[in-house]
DNA sequence: TTGCAGTGTGCGGATTTCGCAGGACGCGGG
DNA sequence: CCCGCGTCCTGCGAAATCCGCACACTGCAA
């Protein structure tokens, strides 16, 4: 009744594998299951889970905890703020000289960005902001951002419509 | 007891509120409230919600249903697939002339493309994607989205780091 | 007034969550 | 070899949560 689950588990070292150059830990297949279950719904019951990737409800809460101790992932509502009300939003393209890094990082200690990113590209750093008007939005850009040392100069595009947004990269 | 409640809800017309342009049915307080509740965490217990908004189980679990069935929120799991493993991830901003909004669902019809956003500046749509590999990202972007008609030229940011992800506007 | 739709409340019963006591396994030291 | 240790899983009750349902209240329109 268990046959059809997701890692036979019995020959494998699921700790001991490899390790990606940062320090978060590699996750096995059954992780990823989980993973995948809790993108198609986030408040799915661990027996319900458990069932699917061949796991035990109390080993499945047990791994879900860890994820979110650890930080892989966050089980969150998630919407668009356009549609839920007033509120301006945008991504900003920044150029930076010297530390990107340093940058990204300031970026992130505000609390109207949301979404920070490296990237590689004709923009350093991609940072997407919600505000709640248009004054804050200018606020945050020219004021704040644009004051940061280390931030050449700045490109804005202000939201008009969301028109996709989904988390399920693992069910394809 | 009851007297911490976010709104009164005796004196107010909850449905006739005004509603922006599009079909989407405005939020009253309440339901945001509960929405900033499950940004913080999407599991929270429905009597706990109840409670902090000041409203029944019961009330929150209706209102929980209707939010999510209306698609105005989604309660998912996120992660940083950078992190969570291999797969190249990038954002693409694109030029269209023309018909954006066709483009825009084009884009969001693909299952590479997570998050579709139309957008005031140089760029007229700004699309995420997550990839397998190289092959397959140079896939998506040359050989798809440039050739979606309207699409005049695009540019893209591979993502080299994740380094802030969160959805709690509500509560700042 | 009457009927109806929408929303909230209270209440059991089914389900789920939670904590904890084992058991199995891999690994390294004595 | 075998013993201790840490990790992960399973199997339980007990407690908490979820769920469906009947009913009350409100505003609105026929």
């Amino acid at each position: 009744m268990h046959s059809e689950g997701v890692a036979s588990r019995s020959t494998e070292h699921r700790d001991s594998a490899r390790e990606s150059r940062s320090g978060t830990p590699q996750l096995d297949a059954v992780s990823l299951a989980i993973i995948e279950q809790l993108q198609e719904d986030g408040r799915r019951p661990y027996a319900a889970i458990g069932k699917a990737v061949g796991l035990s409800e109390a080993a499945v809460r047990q791994r879900v905890q860890k994820l979110l101790d650890q930080g892989v992932m966050q089980i969150v509502a998630v919407t668009d703020p356009l549609t839920v009300g007033f509120r301006r939003q945008a991504m900003v393209g920044v150029h930076v000289e010297g530390d990107v890094d340093g940058v990204a990082d300031a970026l992130s200690a505000m609390s109207e960005v949301e979404y920070v990113v490296m990237t590689a590209g004709s923009f350093d750093v991609l940072a997407e902001i919600v505000c709640e008007d248009d004054d804050h939005l200018l606020d945050v850009i020219n004021r704040r951002i644009r004051a940061l040392p280390g931030v050449r100069s700045t490109e804005s595009f202000v939201y008009l419509k969301l028109k996709k947004q989904t988390y399920m990269w693992g069910t394809r």
